[in-house]
Formats: C-alpha cells, sequence, structure tokens
DNA sequence: TCGTGTGAAGTAGTTCACAGCA
DNA sequence: TGCTGTGAACTACTTCACACGA
C-alpha cells in the first residue's frame, strides 16, 4: 500500500475523464493489432493510427504504468493487460440492463457477442407487456422482480434505457438495491446518493452537436 | 505571427465543445418546462434542473444571445428559439443512416418519432441482405445506389453504424459524394478531407468509463 | 433588492521540449 | 541515436465575485 507519494500521483487513481475514453480505445486497438500480429508499438504509431498526438500517447499511457517501455517502444500485450485491468467490474458484480426499447435491444444486441468483458447479466422491464415474451433469446424480467433477482445475483452496474418520465423512480429502486453505477441514456437529470456514480449518454445531443458543428465548419472553414 | 486573437466571440461563433452539449439539453429540459407551462425560469432554477451552476447556466447562455432578460429571469420560448437556431441544418440537406445493424435500427426506431427537427431520410447497407425487406417500414437502400440517390436528395450528414471493417470505404464513398459531417459510431478512426466533420460516439469506450469510474468510486470515496 | 452579464481568477487537460536510457 | 517519461508552458473550460439595471 505505500506507494511513493511523489508530486505526481498518476498510477491508478483518479484519470482525466478523457484519459478514460482514449484508454478504452487504446486498448481495442491495441488488440486488433495484436491479432494482426504486431507486438510492439511506438507512441507516434498508435498517435497516427488513434488520430492525436505522441505525446498524449505517452501521457494517458503513464497511467497504465507499464514498466519494461525500452527504446523498442510497448509491449502490446503488456499495454492491453495493463489497461484491461483498470476495466475490469469487480468481481461477482454484475451489469443489468433496465428498458428493453429500442436502445435497450440494440444494447442486447449489440453486447450479446463476445465483447471483451462486457456482458450483461440481466434485463429488466417496467412495461408487463414486455415481460410476457422472451427478446433476443432472454427472458425480461419486470421490475417488480427487481429486488428478489438482485439479491440473488449481485448487481453492481445497470443500464438505464426507461422512458423519462420512469427513469427517477426506477433509479431510486436500482439504488435501494445495491446499484453504486449507472450508465443512463435518458435525458434527465437523475438524483442519487454521493456513493453512486451516473454516466451520461444522451443521442439526442450526439446527434445535434454533430449537426452544429458541421454547419460552423461550414460557414466559417471552407478555406482549409 | 498570425495575430488571430479575437478577445470576445461574436455571438454564435465558434463555441466550446461541451457547451454545445449542455445548450441541446437545457433546449429539451426547457421545451419540457413550456409544456408544463412555464414562461420564465432563472438560471439558478435551470441550473438546479440540469445538475449544475447557475454561473455555468449563464455562461453558456451568453452564447444565445439572448436580449430580453430582464430581472424576471430568461423568457422561456425566446431561449428554446434561440437555441433551436443553433441546431438548424441547412436548409435543403438531408440526413442519411448507413448500416441498418442493431444500433442503426434502434437510432431509426428513435428518430421515427416526433424528435424535434431531426429526421432521418433514407437508410443504407452496404450488406445485399439487408436491402430486400423493408425494415421499420421503410426501405434499405443498397449501397451502390448511393449516389444517384445523393444527387438527388442532397445529403449533407451521415451516420455510420457499419461493421468496422467497412467504415474506411464507406466514408470515402459518401465524402466523394458530398457529405460534410459524419456521426461515427464505428470505432474506428476515420480519415477524411479537412472539411468533413467527424464527431465519434462509441458505445463500449462508454461502458467502459462507467465501469472504471463506478469502481474506481468505490475504492477511493465511500466515505463522502 | 435580486438576478444577469462578464472580467478575472482558478482548475483541468494538452502540447512542448528536453533529459536520460538502451 | 531515437524513443520514452515528464516538468513546464500553454490552452480550454469553470467558477468567483461584483458592477449594473429593472
Amino acid at each position: 500500500m505505500a506507494e511513493k507519494k511523489r508530486n505526481r500521483d498518476l498510477s491508478g487513481e483518479d484519470l482525466p475523464e478523457k484519459t478514460i475514453g482514449r484508454l478504452s480505445f487504446y486498448r481495442r486497438t491495441l488488440q486488433r493489432l495484436l491479432e494482426e500480429g504486431r507486438e510492439r508499438i511506438y507512441s507516434h504509431e498508435l498517435a497516427e493510427i488513434c488520430g492525436n498526438t505522441p505525446a498524449q500517447v505517452r501521457r494517458d499511457l503513464m497511467a497504465v504504468r507499464n514498466e519494461g517501455s525500452t527504446r523498442k517502444g510497448y509491449d502490446v500485450t503488456m499495454l492491453i493487460q495493463g489497461i484491461s485491468e483498470m476495466f475490469e467490474f469487480p468481481i461477482g458484480k454484475k451489469i443489468v440492463l433496465i428498458g428493453v426499447g429500442n436502445l435497450g435491444r440494440a444494447l442486447m444486441a449489440f453486447f450479446n457477442r463476445r465483447r471483451p468483458g462486457i456482458v450483461i447479466s440481466d434485463c429488466f422491464d417496467v412495461d408487463p407487456k414486455k415481460t410476457k415474451k422472451k427478446i433476443l433469446g432472454r427472458r425480461i424480467h419486470p421490475m417488480k422482480e427487481f429486488s428478489r433477482i438482485a439479491a440473488e445475483k449481485q448487481f453492481g452496474m445497470a443500464v438505464l434505457t426507461v422512458p423519462a418520465s420512469e427513469a427517477q423512480g426506477v433509479a431510486d429502486q436500482i439504488v435501494e438495491e445495491g446499484i453504486v453505477g449507472i450508465l443512463n441514456f435518458v435525458p434527465v437529470t437523475l438524483r442519487v446518493p454521493p456513493w453512486v456514480v451516473v454516466e451520461d449518454v444522451d443521442m439526442t445531443m450526439m446527434f445535434e452537436r454533430t449537426i452544429y458543428r458541421t454547419h460552423q465548419h461550414l460557414l466559417s472553414g471552407p478555406n482549409k
């Protein structure tokens, strides 16, 4: 536990938001490169592939504290392993999905495949009509069974894709049952206790941001 | 040497990335409030609802140059209108979706409804099997018809949800046909000419970021 | 009096530039 | 020699705090 309490403490503490995102992307990129037989890589090569700068890559990778980086660049396998450790969910904690609408189903299908490390353990819905049939080969549980099943299966994180009007109610309910991380696709600001992490993803916002930026870019910079 | 220090941005020039996102969210929030009969709002109220600070709200709204803000707060209708103008896509330019997999279908369904201002005009897929049948009541065009249909319909922006292996090829093709904005859901860094805007959205990254932050939060701050 | 608009101060994230190692 | 790791400088974003106006 006695880490070196030097000036800068970068080893695996709280990383910048942006860095976390890039590390996730580096990992998948590296995984692909590894499959293609690549064993070592320079910061400038990874930067080129990922569309950023060598300095950025090196700075990001400081968080991985990988050692073993000689003048022959980084060891791809080691890097992947280092990053993977950061994205591992506490053992025994599972991920649930709540809300089997369009987006929910898309996410189910998306992570049904062999996505590295991300497995959706169970699916729920507030709408009783949806809980009758199986969807994508999975049984959809009604929300009123959440408590029972949560106790049994130890859920840690939830993906929320319910209608806006239901979001806060569902959030309250699942937090009650021990959920500590929420990936929230609902465009509503959730109120949760301080020990719960909420990460918001807003599809409409993403469309609008692209529209704005494209429009702006057309107006201001057709020269470059 | 090039001294381009425009002290203050003129209203509606290039906004900070983050601000654009929040404005999009403010708009939808305000729309809801308006429907509930709300006509005026203070920065501290909007901040409360959106989970940020009054100073942040005021700073963001400076971009909207709304005038008319008396001591009775902002005029909700005016604000909505002001923000809406920013997110309007150039008249006559349409949005297409390419790749009708799970995610593509979810987005189709999502924006099929009366989402304000966002309409997906046409859908394409590289896979000939998908272009036989209608999906969600819409015909799916094969990519080889892109050129013809694009010329006819004037596409401006594309949503990309194709397999990773196809992404760059499709990007090249659509840029050729006049697409200037891409909302890219494929975890690949696209190479495009400088006049094209690419906005990346990476689902896996979002999961992993939530996982990381939740994990970290559990470790470091159960006290707070 | 109370909220907005905004310089100015503060914080987070990025890039530079160079020492040091293999 | 050519790359990594990293202080230091820089840029982008957020928050503070206060003058101003209804």
